[in-house]
DNA sequence: CGACATCGTCGAACCGGTTCGATGAACAGG
DNA sequence: CCTGTTCATCGAACCGGTTCGACGATGTCG
């Protein structure tokens, strides 16, 4: 393979004369740089990266920490992560994915090492042991999701607070009375998931001041669980004409639960979903929902960490919290209920 | 960041020593090598990623190439990476994801800079121009999904020429005569995806010398496309009395359809699927299908590759081709066709 | 008691880039 | 003609590890 010492004898110049021509960081005659370029060309000399993140301290690498927990639904985590790698890719990075399980470790290694020049994490606990590392590593960072303490760090997260809010005002301007809202799992609240307490509270508020009934319960990740689930809760809230899910597998898992119980969307039931729209075209889930935005929000992150990672004006600025706006796609699958139909 | 510098001055050793007693290459004194162990604990130092790979021209760093094509089921690419990361990990690597459009350039890119050991290339095309590349690259690559020309590769994949067998045996013992099957996208056959017709195929000639008629066609991977082609075929062919289904968005399709029009599994339709359980779990498919094994894949891909990368002996191996046979995982979706039954 | 292994440690070179200061040539101005 | 710039290029140092050969201090043996 190729060095650059070679192209400089190839070019009959010195290295440093080879290594200024080809950046562009000094002038250089055009006679020379021509010269040095066509050695490089014919030599197919790529510069080590090694070498080279060794003398400027740039890997132009991104690390992504991504947990996969065995309750929760991998297939939707495909799109953060095809959107952070595009993204980075466009802005001349490449991305390493780490998905050990003790995220921590990972991170430590990851950053103490310098194979990164940021982190992208998400994933994001209330509580999440990551964050002090981050912090504290000389690579700045960027989370997707919302811990309890965003302090020193870029935060770029659905704001499910409004979503909450905007799933109940619509089913009760439609005249809904009684609601369900299914959410992830218990155990992914425990481990911190914020997220879904953050969206249940807002709507349990809302249903309130609004005087509906919303019955807020813990969902299942896996069949047939999450499908039992479903049942058991249509056989427990008879009265209840609105469904709101914060769960992807319940979501893709309802259609044969209505079929099955031979209720029509969204005569019988009005149902509101919480997902990506690619989500929702590959599982093909008829209901309408709010849009999550994984692409957007892996984008936005990456976009703001290599702001930061690039100038020292951007790690200097001020650290950001930034909520995309909960958006309602209609599918159609809401309607007044069946006791205000003429 | 503490360099081994550091380590070696609070030591009172020499940078070589420092070195020689972390990585025990040479006898070391027990006296001294407590002291470095020491001064690096207390300095939390971390060897630059950079700098060992520039000395042992080795980074601990394997690449993947994933392509995402519009027209493919991103949620069913997860379990793939997921086996190569983890398996990595397990081996002491880490994985850089590139999802780069043009899979050629970047190959180059990674390998010729020298950022990875070895790759893992995804998504193979029947001709795929990653495949030169990777052979003229200095490091070895594995590849998930078989080629036209393997030589000088390994090359892992599900055995899909007997699984259409497979499928059309199992349908055919049970009585059935005249079966559909619902490939893949043509786009994905005109990429080069040639599992697609390796499975039709085979199972075209099985149907052929067993006297079943078989009706082979081109799926679609997004709805509702995919939900039309389907309620399309069970009109085109009412005497059919078997389906597989070589698609994961078909098969994510199906339950939804399969209720539309009144259909019941198996009594009147028997199915067979070919996808991952991991999959099936998520989207909560009731079909018997051939397990597509693709986190067995990924990680016998990675083992391979770090076989080669590590021992001269591995490298000089003679490359491999190994297939995993299709295990039909029953879920009851099949039964003697309704003619048949008392 | 001197020659010779053995053991542990050190210094220097190297991996392949980047970058700083110095140097020499060409040229303008006094 | 001499001085002072400007411009292009070079040499050397540096980034932070690893590794080879050498060297001094022991201990062993004749």
């Amino acid at each position: 393979m190729a060095t650059i010492g070679d192209v400089a004898r190839e070019a009959g110049v010195s290295r440093s004369t080879a290594s200024y021509a080809l950046s562009g960081k000094r002038p250089i005659s055009e006679e020379v740089r021509r010269r040095v370029l066509a050695a490089a060309e014919a030599l197919a000399y790529t510069p080590n990266a090694g070498a080279r993140a060794l003398a400027t301290s740039q890997t132009k690498v991104l690390g992504l920490l991504a947990q996969f927990h065995e309750d929760e639904f991998a297939p939707a985590m495909m799109q953060y992560i095809l959107g952070v790698t595009d993204t980075a890719r466009d802005l001349g990075y490449d991305t390493l994915l780490v998905t050990e399980a003790d995220g921590a470790r990972a991170l430590r290694r990851i950053t103490d090492s310098r194979m990164v020049d940021g982190v992208v994490l998400m994933n994001i606990a209330e509580a999440d042991p990551r964050l002090p590392i981050l912090r504290a590593a000389p690579q700045p960072g960027a989370l997707v999701g919302l811990p309890g303490d965003c302090s020193g760090l870029d935060v770029f997260d659905l704001d499910f607070e409004e979503a909450g809010r905007v799933m109940v005002d619509h089913l009760h301007q439609l005249g809904h009375r009684e609601i369900v809202l299914v959410s992830q799992p218990e155990h992914v609240v425990e481990r911190g998931g914020a997220y879904v307490w953050r969206l249940r509270d807002a709507a349990l508020e809302r249903a309130r001041r609004l005087g509906v009934t919303l019955h807020a319960v813990y969902g299942e990740s896996r069949q047939p669980a999450v499908g039992r689930l479903l049942n058991a809760l249509l056989d427990a809230y008879p009265a209840a004409t609105g469904l709101l899910v914060n769960n992807e597998a319940a979501a893709a898992a309802l259609p044969s639960v209505t079929y099955g119980r031979g209720l029509r969307v969204p005569e019988d039931l009005s149902v509101i979903g919480r997902y990506s729209s690619e989500f929702a075209a590959s599982f093909s889930l008829p209901y309408s929902f709010i849009e999550s935005a994984p692409d957007r929000l892996g984008s936005m992150a990456v976009r703001q960490l290599v702001r930061r990672v690039e100038s020292q004006e951007g790690r200097a600025e001020p650290f950001v919290v930034r909520f995309i706006s909960p958006e309602l796609v209609s599918r159609g699958s809401t309607a007044p209920p069946a006791s205000l139909a003429r």
